[in-house]
RNA sequence: GCCUUGGUGGUGUAGGGGCUAUCAUGCGGGCCUGUCGAGCCCGCGACUCGGGUUCAAAUCCCGGCCAAGGCGCCA
């Protein structure tokens, strides 16, 4: 039994194991996936990140040591395997190994703390204490691959678009926009907290000048939320835009969002495949309803809703089945938004914010921004909020603060959206939500 | 935080006052040269915790802890 890895590397993926290397000598690295063993023949299945390969050892062929170390080894254990590749029309590809030497490099544990060849379920409780070997089932992982796909796309819509990407602290004094609960924290002799969200730095950013930001971030909430949408610690993808009102900055976010859904169709087939989800590429100009609209159609439903409530589950239940999968919700009451969204000139009750929607799901959060001083104070006095205690972010206003509109949309939402899963802890490595703080 | 349902081998389950506690998968051993959810044979391994009712509790009652789903809060 081998354990270091020396000088031995791998030479090929187990995808680039093909019909184009037949009787090439190859060294694949990685899981033992299934081990069959008919006696004078055994099959072992290699699982790496591309997928699975057979390597198969016919006793007669191969000396007897090769056959010793294939019977000693135990599933989920590290190998690296050399051998020569030969086309079969019995194997699962039509090629497969016939091993010269093994190597393991790391022998694992017998009985595992759950079956990561799916062949029996397992609870998500049971898997996210299990998360790494949860992670090595392709169903599993196919999740993540999505989302490397949607941060890539979200990357390159923003750089095509000549938006820049920035990074804002996450260690906050006190100053919140209000709305949530905070996780304090210990900062050397002082309180301080957890950032909520990036909203007051990108909006100084405008300030700064820097005309176009986005942040890909952390954000932390301490509500008591147990729902199958609501995380303690998410990734929040926020832009912030000058010279710019909720109508361009929704333009931005339909757009992004287009590309983004064309560009996991067309990249990702194989994941969602293996996922079962067909994704529909919205087409063109998301559908917009005003907010009195869609507490007029909630309330012709049957559900219940007076002028100036956020939406119950229910509500967003039928408005959701009402509306395309896709939709804006516009013209939301001030009151029951933040103090630094812009109130309509017209009629101040109402103002220039908007929620993104798929279905009953609320993905995005956006609205032309206040960016007069007095305006902002005043604002902040009707909502309840001490303007001393948001010095340093007011400052930014008394200077040359062009107008500025954007939005906030949860990745990880976002992310439940692309693949189908209804229940977000899916979509993240280590989800934290009000239980579960390991692993 | 509230409501509902639940907690049985490593995992997923059946059972629901008295059984040697079911099945699958797994694990250990044996047979087998084309498996691909391999097959066959043998074996291993479990009733969430604390009280109570009862001749007898995994099963009924009360409480705790934990979980799943729904709601609320929130985005």
């Amino acid at each position: 039994m081998e354990y270091l890895l020396r000088d031995l590397r791998r030479t090929h993926y187990t995808g680039s194991v093909t019909e184009d290397v037949i009787d090439e000598e190859v060294t694949i690295m990685g899981w033992v996936h299934e081990i069959r063993d008919l006696g004078g023949i055994i099959f072992l299945l290699i699982r790496d990140i591309e997928g699975r390969i057979q390597v198969t050892a016919p006793s007669k062929k191969l000396p007897a040591e090769i056959l010793e170390d294939i019977r000693a080894l135990r599933k989920e254990s590290v190998v690296a395997i050399k051998g020569k590749v030969q086309s079969s029309s019995k194997a699962p590809n039509g090629v497969e190994i016939l091993p010269s030497e093994i190597t393991v490099l790391n022998m694992a544990d017998q009985p595992l703390p759950m079956d990561p060849t799916e062949k029996v379920k397992a609870e998500i409780d049971t898997r996210l204490n299990s998360r790494f070997l949860d992670l090595r089932k392709t169903g599993v992982s196919a999740i993540f691959k999505i989302r490397n796909q949607m941060f890539k796309s979200i990357r390159e819509y923003f750089a095509d678009n000549n938006i820049i990407e920035i990074n804002t602290p996450k260690l906050v004094a006190s100053a919140t926009e209000g709305g949530t609960e905070l996780f304090p924290i210990t900062y050397f002799e002082r309180e301080a907290f957890l950032g909520q969200s990036p909203q007051l730095y990108k909006q100084m950013m405008m300030s700064a000048g820097f005309d176009k930001v986005y942040e890909i971030g952390q954000i932390f909430r301490a509500e008591e939320h147990d729902t199958l949408r609501h995380l303690n610690e998410a990734i929040s993808i926020d832009m912030e835009a000058s010279f710019m009102d909720d109508t361009d900055v929704k333009n931005i976010l339909n757009d992004m969002m287009v590309k983004l859904i064309n560009d996991v169709n067309d990249n990702c087939s194989n994941e969602l495949d293996i996922l079962d989800y067909k994704l529909e590429v919205p087409q063109g100009k998301f559908q917009d309803i005003d907010y009195d609209e869609a507490v007029d159609l909630i309330n012709a439903r049957g559900i219940e809703m007076e002028y100036g409530e956020d939406l119950s589950r229910e509500a967003e239940k039928v408005l959701g089945d009402a509306m395309d999968d896709f939709y804006f919700l516009s013209g939301w009451p001030t009151e029951i938004k933040p103090f630094y969204v812009m109130p309509c000139e017209d009629q101040s009750q109402k103002c220039h914010a908007f929620d993104l929607m798929y279905k009953n799901l609320e993905l995005s959060s956006g609205a032309t921004r206040i960016h007069q001083y007095d305006l902002l104070v005043e604002q902040m006095i009707a909502k309840d909020l001490s303007p001393e205690s948001f010095e340093s972010y007011l400052k930014a206003f008394k200077y040359g603060m062009p107008p500025h509109a954007g939005w906030g949309l949860g990745a990880d939402r976002l992310n439940m959206v692309l693949t189908g899963v209804e229940n977000i802890r899916e979509c993240v490595l280590f989800p934290r939500d009000r239980h579960r703080l390991t692993p």
